[in-house]
DNA sequence: GAAGACTGTCAGGCACACCTAACACACTAC
DNA sequence: GTAGTGTGTTAGGTGTGCCTGACAGTCTTC
């Protein structure tokens, strides 16, 4: 519930490191730059001011200090409990409600942040099933649908925020009912690693995603 | 409900001029300056570009285009909803909402605009009784406290957006009573302009305002 | 070991919105 | 008339965050 002082690409940076590591994927700054869609000088540049205010430590990943943790979990807490608040206050689509949070997540005031928390029923994920920092939920383990064996069944539990930055991806996604809660079966799985699922007794073809 | 593709920075220059305009204060550049905190070279400068892309005619006053009130509009509205939207559905103090809809205004997206009209009951006016442009809603034409006459009586339609600006002054305001609704009787004006209103039996001191 | 791909960094530039300082012009007051 | 005040403009400068292009270092792969 901090405010966060320090400036909104600081809070964007800090974030895409969390998120990166949420993810499992290593920091290293060409991946940073490619999640934030810049380039690797920009990163390369904003990272060492951000090691400078004591934010991350730069060596062969980008590592969030305890400060630079703590901002991005405000940051992220922000984006999803706005998402959760879009979808089930404004009742925008849960497609959408991403786009929407991006922008959301760096101007929500902590006033704003506890009103949100008032008006909402103890959310704990957003909508697409990723958990809230600070809600006290842990996620259970997951398991990527590409790790599934053939014939297994599983409750989708969350979208990955990769995929949630795509809209025409997570239209189809919604279309063809592969939505947080729903129970899929993988059903088939190609030599170049694409799947078929299966839910609600249609087929369906996807990438690789949790 | 159009989407403003200039800069946030033209919007918000847009909107200082319509809310003078509202106010009956002339566009000037130095109080475009004033109202917006920025220096007078800064505001000579914007002001250019915005002629230069239609939005304003630059003369002795600046005058938005229709393209440019077009824009302002926008902004004021939602603006305006937005300080409904965090004080009836949000619970925020009608005092604070000024500062936190600053913010909104410029971030708001059409389906989010959309989905607040939505879920309120038909608001045709902020929480300190300005009206939302595109509501339908025509203000009674108002005088303002400064020109009352000594004994009468008025009821508080509006409090005007530059007061707004000052988080002190509302706080003063409300701790007074002194919201829009309340009946005031012009009791006293001194031979400097300022004023003693009584509110609910007890006196208040006062600059000008509507 | 050489070729290719990927990575981080540096130099140099750009757009945006802001600033101060200095100027010329208008208006008012005395 | 002159002094003072307010106004708009210009010139030059700043900080932020982005870019491209070129470079050296590190892996893989053959």
């Amino acid at each position: 519930m901090t405010v966060p002082t320090y400036s909104i690409k600081f809070r964007e940076y800090a974030e895409a490191v969390w998120e990166l590591q949420e993810e499992g994927i290593p920091a290293i700054q060409a991946r940073i730059a490619r999640w934030l869609g810049v380039s690797r000088a920009s990163v390369s540049e904003m990272v060492r001011k951000m090691e400078a205010e004591g934010l991350v430590v730069v060596g062969d990943d980008v590592i969030l200090t305890p400060e630079g943790r703590h901002l991005a979990e405000v940051i992220v807490r922000r984006h999803r409990l706005a998402e959760r608040f879009l979808s089930e206050v404004l009742g925008l689509p849960w497609t959408k409600v991403h786009a929407e949070a991006e922008v959301w997540e760096t101007t929500i005031s902590d006033d704003v942040e506890a009103a949100m928390w008032a008006v909402m029923d103890d959310p704990k994920t957003c909508p697409h099933g990723n958990p809230i920092p600070g809600a006290g939920y842990k996620p259970p383990p997951m398991k990527p649908v590409a790790r599934m064996e053939l014939g297994e069944r599983l409750r989708l539990e969350r979208i990955s925020e990769e995929l949630e930055l795509d809209a025409e991806m997570m239209g189809y996604l919604d279309r063809s009912g592969l939505r947080p809660g729903a129970v899929v079966e993988l059903t088939q799985r190609d030599p170049h690693g694409a799947l078929t699922v299966t839910v609600d007794d249609v087929a369906v073809g996807v990438g690789a995603f949790a």
